[in-house]
DNA sequence: GGAAAACTGAAGCAGTTACTTAACTATTGA
DNA sequence: TCAATAGTTAAGTAACTGCTTCAGTTTTCC
């Protein structure tokens, strides 16, 4: 569910945008209102709601909302999901670079 | 240099895309041309092209033409830098659990 | 009951993005 | 030399984004 690509596609797109960086970075530090995820940025609160909704829909944050405040707070299994894609294709990479450079040392010794 | 923010934005607005992160998964696999990299996808060369030069700006990628062929690979330290981010805050997320966590399970003591 | 607080949703708009096609510029190899 | 290969660049366009404003809806609290 955490690894289809349709949701991870959702993540990174939700992550593009510097003002939702900055609202999962907020959110790292604890659960915040719509109204105190708003208070940094320089827009509007529709706007912040608009963003919000991304973040809910990528599954990066999760909010319930109790009378007329909405908490938000971040969901880690969906970091770590985008966490992991990457990691894997670094981790690829880097393996194979490994491998490389075994395979230099090996036939530099049979000279 | 590679924690600077503008830049960080480049590489996750790279990320967003499918295109561009299948891209990204073929060059974990080992270094390619151009020609290369655009066969799976279903688009012009053109655009792949365009493609890559957003790669190549965001530091995922490094590219180098030999003769006519321009021959593309990962760079893990970008990769590490957006690995970094969304694993800093991650972590300051669930260290904020873990104290709450004992928090709950002192004052429980208390009684 | 009625004002204030905390959102929510729709409409509209300017700027950006992801393509396309078409016209190029090297390189390579027969 | 000259055709094919590999890539590049520019211009145009349709769709998508990130806002704004404005007009709601619920809750809360006096």
């Amino acid at each position: 569910m955490l690894h289809d690509p349709a949701q991870l596609d959702l993540m990174f797109q939700a992550l593009a945008d510097p003002a939702r960086r900055q609202m999962v970075d907020r959110l790292s530090r604890g659960p915040a209102s719509v109204s105190q995820l708003a208070e940094p940025l320089a827009m509007s609160l529709s706007a912040v709601v608009q963003h919000l909704n991304l973040l809910e829909a990528s599954g990066l944050v999760r909010t319930q909302k109790v009378g007329r405040v909405r908490t938000c707070q971040i969901e880690p299994k969906a970091l770590r999901a985008a966490e992991h894609w990457i990691n894997e294709r670094r981790l690829s990479w880097e393996r194979r670079l490994d491998r490389l450079g075994d395979f230099l040392a090996e036939t530099k010794d049979e000279t």
